[in-house]
DNA sequence: GTGCTTTTCGAAAACGATTTCGTTAATAAT
DNA sequence: ATTATTAACGAAATCGTTTTCGAAAAGCAC
């Protein structure tokens, strides 16, 4: 099945391609009598352009890139999800690639996102990205990249992150309110900024709440999975602290932690309380449910998405663009695993 | 940032643009001399080729279309995962659409992707796709075109499946060996095979065991939620029909099941049994544990693709293809939410 | 009819790589 | 020395669209 072309229009109608191409896109010089013969045959014909064409003679190819670090995971795949949904509405296609935590493939892919062509690049950084020369390379490259939840303060370009030390502050705040006095932190790996923020927000509020704080009742998870929490929560179980909380960097260690103490007989909340981070479906779902932090990651992308499509127009307006940081607002979902403060004695 | 083209590198060499390019894709024609001055400029420049110039030229895009019905789904993303990961190495690159379980989106995202003039598609088709002429354009196009897990028998292209009928089959066999008499299905919509696929197994299952089968005990879901097994398992109680096995379409469903039993008080799976369908990360995880069916979204994703990226090397030179379907093996994950049958009594 | 403006059109040059085919220069064969 | 062969290169067409710029045609005023 041959494509259409340009070329057959206009020798069907015997006219020239320019004036066929014209026709299909409303310039003011071709009559209405021509236009309208061009119109009918096009969609007679089913006539598309071909966009490797078009491409080419535009400079631009309508498509983004997109690079996680995984996307079988809740609140990532949120935020893919509404990507590629107000992309699509606005005219852009979407190349997703996942960097698996990997900082090599990062580089890898972010060389085939550039040599794609694509218009513009979202990028949430791997926990293992340390350097950032295959980022700047990207800016250097006159491409708009926006960075979102996991990213680097160290790159001049738009961003859209969470407060994850306010929101941290908070889920601890909660667990204090609640008549926690001794509790624990599994923390994310070392390297990431939100991992760190997350810790500093703990550490604040207990600072604020006159609790001193014990280096000791700190666990730091590598992979971030259900076996690690459910690992760390042995731990603290067999090392007898005293630990009446638990706040944990994201939802699955902190299912892994619920999961050891069900099994052990350990009443939460009562003996215990749990707090996660990033409201993962499940967590609503288990028993007890599972208070946490909820981080919008619908629409993280969408605001994402929207810097990103800004940045690509004024590049192409040939404007000054300004760089944004937008911090989304976060809140605590109160649920069964700890309790509120009606019920505190 | 000007980007280096063939042309740049052929004037400062004081050579042409054919040769320059011959020197770059191991044409045997260009002396060893100027072909090693060419690499080194090249490298030293760092020369992309321009894909646009390029897929024109060749009329590839070395990118393939993916289309799926919802991504924030353990199954789905799952899938996605293993496409993009291994279409990434075989040098393809991956535009991923979501149809939100609608035909119209569905249509117009595989427009879409013809326009964008990917070198093949990848579907799994909506809840409400009850039409194919959308999908046979794609094959009157020439663009090769794999189905996988939601498909329709009406086309003739590759398809990689699971056998829904047997896995069905088999978890209820599992149900009933575990002790079940009376087992209700809550099945999917009415309309997608994998529903009525399941449903059938379930039916089956029931015949070659001598218990005869009950219009009353099927439920229907509409959307396949958590809401919904929460809904039918309320109904199931209230109707008071003695049911002591649950059979659920998919992970979810079950998932909503046992959340009402457990929130009313009736042992699972000491009073009633549950098996649910996929096996989604947090059935594992939830108390207690479902029994499932596992499905595997990874091997599915990487069949698919490998078939496509066949037809599309066999398209290239011109060679007959002869399409295949594939059906991957399931198995029976036996949890906490069915008695095994050693502890029958 | 002359001069002027306004419509309407099309030739041609991009965009950057690939590939066919022809040409020259160098080498081998006779 | 002459012819045949091979090695090395490049001109030019092609992919299909967009857009600039110039030219022809038509309309209008005088």
């Amino acid at each position: 099945m041959k494509e259409v072309t340009l070329k057959e229009i206009a020798q069907e109608l015997g006219i020239s391609i320019t004036t066929v191409s014209k026709a299909l896109k409303n310039y003011t010089d071709v009559s209405p009598k021509t236009r309208k013969a061009v119109l009918k045959l096009a969609h007679k014909l089913d006539y598309k352009p071909n966009s490797f064409a078009v491409n080419l003679r535009t400079q631009e190819s309508k498509t983004i890139g997109l690079i996680i670090p995984e996307i079988v995971h809740h609140f990532f795949s949120s935020i893919v999800n509404a990507i590629i949904e107000k992309a699509e509405k606005k005219g852009y296609l979407v190349i997703t690639l996942q960097s698996n935590e990997s900082l090599e493939l990062e580089k890898k892919q972010i060389d085939l996102l550039l040599d794609k062509r694509v218009d513009g690049i979202l990028i949430s950084l791997s926990n293992n990205t340390k350097t950032i020369e295959h980022l700047q390379k990207v800016i250097d490259h006159n491409v708009p990249l926006v960075l979102f939840d996991k990213i680097t303060k160290l790159l001049n370009c738009s961003k859209v992150v969470i407060d994850d030390r306010k929101a941290a502050y908070d889920a601890t705040c909660h667990l204090i309110n609640s008549g926690c006095k001794k509790i624990a932190h599994i923390r994310g790996p070392l390297n990431p900024q939100n991992a760190i923020d997350r810790f500093l927000g703990y550490k604040k509020a207990l600072e604020d709440n006159k609790i001193t704080f014990d280096k000791s009742l700190i666990y730091t998870c590598e992979k971030v999975t259900f076996e690690e929490g459910y690992g760390f929560a042995k731990q603290i179980h067999t090392e007898q602290k005293d630990v009446d909380g638990v706040f944990a960097v994201t939802d699955p260690v902190a299912i892994g932690v619920i999961a050891y103490f069900n099994e052990v007989g350990i009443k939460i909340p009562q003996q215990i309380s749990i707090i996660g981070f990033s409201n993962w479906f499940m967590s609503s779902v288990i028993s007890p449910s599972l208070s946490t932090i909820d981080q919008p990651g619908f629409e993280m992308g969408k605001s994402a998405l929207k810097l990103l499509l800004k940045e690509i127009k004024a590049l192409k307006k040939h404007k000054e663009f300004q760089h944004q940081t937008i911090v989304l607002p976060t809140g605590v979902i109160k649920r069964n695993s700890t309790l509120n403060y009606f019920s505190k004695n």
